[in-house]
DNA sequence: GCTGTATGTTGACACTGTCAAGATAACAGC
DNA sequence: GCTGTTATCTTGACAGTGTCAACATACAGC
């Protein structure tokens, strides 16, 4: 009987954060609560506390581990290659198609629930800022001759990312740009930045 | 004795609002409650919902106020003048300031709890679209010879609003860029949009 | 085996939004 | 003025939340 209750769970560390990115998938942030959580890992409702400090800790912890994925698809971008508006296009195919597939993920990862209200964790803030740096060392790739009049590395990179970072918000939350924009869009964002870069 | 306390508060309804913007800045979305609104008003937990269905409707009512006023910002700017870029950088100035002057008015507006979680009513949906077309239309007025390929009015106006608005999220929730940077990335946003403008 | 520590449990508290039922004031019709 | 209807406000209640304190169990090291 290897299968009987057991009075330690055995890894409910691990088993609470696969749970919570189940929950977070089926029922938002908000449906996200520890003693869902909780039941659902087959304890009792303050059992979660003895593995995270707060109910923060443990959205940091779930935050940091989408960042890694981010962050991934980041440094796995190639933008060096000869047809730069076509490997910039594909690059942010990826990220929209990234923050559309897991809104939830992507509304914890950059919503006021950490960086506003909680308060997000020195290992999440390391993350994302790694991420962010990344972005724009790949970013920099584009540069190939001098730079336009008013544009700067570090600031195109701030505003470019905001033009993704804005889009996906509009379309996860669907103000103003509807799903099936989302193509069109993002080439329109793709022309905006790319205009940037050539002299002009 | 025209200030003894009153069985019928007088205008519930509008100290409701009024109360409920004060704690808005006091506290932000997470910080408003019914509850506290209510004793605020002198009144008692459920006096409210004879005046408001629920909660959802009387934040609905509060981001419509807010959409009126960004509404009359956009309507006011003015981007048929000779100096374009400048013109259209002073749109982006005030842009900028709107949202980060009264943040929690922003986060309400374009924030997933009406716009996900709750369900914005028919009013909402229609002043924030008329924002947007209306901003559309001003973009539209920054073209002045034949568009450049790969820009369509309407995907540009969502593309470049989608910048505004990922710098606002991205500013007001300190991700990435500080409120010292905001100056030089609006304009390197503007140099952004401005780009995609000019044929080249 | 004994002790200490990690882990899990129950009880409690202060919050939240919202419904049901009852109380009071204001007002319309006569 | 009187009466009935309606708008408004009240108390009571319920389910849900995060989190603390106190207590119980299991396991690891000696």
């Amino acid at each position: 009987m290897t299968d009987a209750p057991r009075y330690h769970h055995g890894d409910l560390h691990a088993t609470l954060l696969q749970e919570a990115n189940q929950l977070l998938n089926e029922q938002g942030i908000e449906g996200l609560s520890l003693r869902k959580l909780a039941e659902r890992a087959g304890v009792s409702r303050t059992a979660p506390y003895h593995h995270f400090r707060d109910k923060n800790a443990l959205l940091c912890e779930l935050a940091i581990e989408a960042f890694q994925q981010l962050d991934a698809l980041i440094e796995s971008a190639d933008l060096s290659g000869a047809n730069t508006r076509e490997a910039l296009q594909a690059f942010v195919r990826r990220y929209l198609r990234f923050a559309t597939e897991q809104p939830e993920q992507y509304e914890l990862m950059f919503g006021r629930t950490l960086w506003k209200t909680g308060n997000p964790s020195d290992e999440l803030k390391t993350v994302a800022f790694a991420s962010f740096r990344h972005y724009a060392e790949q970013v920099g790739v584009l540069f190939k001759g001098p730079l336009p009049a008013g544009t700067d590395p570090l600031r195109l990179a701030q505003a470019s990312w905001a033009t993704l970072h804005g889009l996906c918000r509009l379309l996860i939350d669907g103000i103003y740009v509807n799903r099936e924009d989302m193509e069109a869009v993002s080439e329109q964002s793709v022309t905006l930045i790319m205009a940037a870069l050539a002299p002009h």
